[in-house]
DNA sequence: CGCGGGGCTGAACAGACGTTTAGCCTGCTG
DNA sequence: CAGCAGGCTAAACGTCTGTTCAGCCCCGCG
């Protein structure tokens, strides 16, 4: 089952190799010998190519950046189109539609994420100020409401979408259907949708203008 | 500075320093022989009193598990609040409240679910059957408007809050302010609330019925 | 043809790892 | 008091880790 490998070089190989395993099993718990040999190749030749472990950690974490990113970036033209028909689900479903669900990149990205490594927070960074520019353009469309806060509502937008990245898994356990496969995310985004367009809470008797979040106990 | 860990066993006390180091750098990362000097105690006893590091990541696991419980438990009062003052934040905020900003909970709790660990999926669970309990509750009392799709509802409810959780250091970078500190939480729930309360996106010209996601590409 | 260089390997290195063992010390029980 | 149990440790175990080194093989250039 390596026909798939020999078009690329051994040193493409290898970090395929290390970014799947590192997504399963962390970096950490992935040693250079089990990368070599899911890679086909000797345990030296990692370090032939990469020069240390760390060097081999940057390199995948480079090249799944540079993946994700792709990925994004062609997704963003369904937001484009998304945006001139106004449809409402707009980025709901935008990053979990770029990934082929199984991908490895999934689980990379969050890692990459979670561990506060600065790859993602540049990356994240990069979606916020699109998530910003879009909403701006959406409300002088007329095609969403003002915001109070812009920064604040983008911001949450986007982390909505990316916690059904996330949290994938532990959705699809208390869902019992997975939220990323094609009915899963229609299901998905058609609540998303009807929670941005019409809000969820009734205002209260009382009317409070502003929430109070409980002080920490 | 090891009079806070004078009145603990030394089983807790390494308990305590296990939870610390896993949160900051993941079990895997994290030696015996650190633990043990962290917690001040040899190393053998370290396996003396777990059985193993496996022993010990489990017996981590529960006792993390419990004490998040037992935060949760204590702001659910704080959602009974909400929910009788029908106060529009209701659950936005709501974890974020029940922890100290820095407390390894956070980041250990990021861990147990995105390790897909058996402890973390459980919680999770919990804490849907919950949100779903308390969306009906509140529709039934008119505070919130039926779902056509209530589980979901629940689901994407609950996991937009935990992206606070869970990507609480880029949003603090992105944002320019930490969303879990108090002030920057009263800004990030009034948003919320706001978006919760009135929805983000008007209907288009065209008006579909249902949102069209993306296919993959 | 000769030969240099780069992809690549097997073997070895020192150190760190999780774990085991033997035994110390202290405090309770008979 | 004797003795035993349990908290606790120092030292060592074999294994695995990341890394280095010397050298093989094959391709392209002079």
């Amino acid at each position: 089952m390596r026909s798939a490998d020999d078009d690329l070089t051994a040193r493409a190989t290898i970090r395929n190799a290390a970014l799947q395993l590192f997504a399963d099993l962390g970096p950490d718990a992935v040693s250079v010998r089990a990368i070599a040999s899911a890679a086909g190749v000797s345990p030296a030749l990692v370090l032939h190519h990469f020069g240390s472990k760390a060097g081999l950690r940057e390199a995948v974490n480079r090249y799944a950046a540079d993946r994700i990113d792709v990925l994004i970036a062609e997704s963003e033209q369904g937001a484009a189109e998304l945006f001139a028909t106004g449809s409402a689900d707009a980025i709901a479903g935008l990053f979990a539609a770029a990934f082929p669900p199984d991908s490895p990149l999934v689980a990379y990205l969050r890692r990459l994420l979670l561990t506060g490594d600065q790859a993602g927070v540049d990356m994240f960074r990069r979606w916020f100020s699109d998530s910003l520019a879009m909403f701006d353009e959406m409300a002088a469309a007329g095609l969403a409401t003002p915001s109070d806060d812009p920064p604040v509502r983008a911001a949450f937008m986007l982390a909505a979408d990316m916690a059904l990245l996330l949290l994938r898994e532990p959705l699809a356990a208390v869902l019992g259907f997975d939220p990323m496969s094609r009915d899963g995310l229609r299901r998905w985004a058609a609540e998303v949708a009807q929670i941005t367009r019409d809000g969820i809470f009734t205002t209260s008797p009382e009317e409070p203008t502003e929430p109070q979040p409980r002080d920490q106990p």
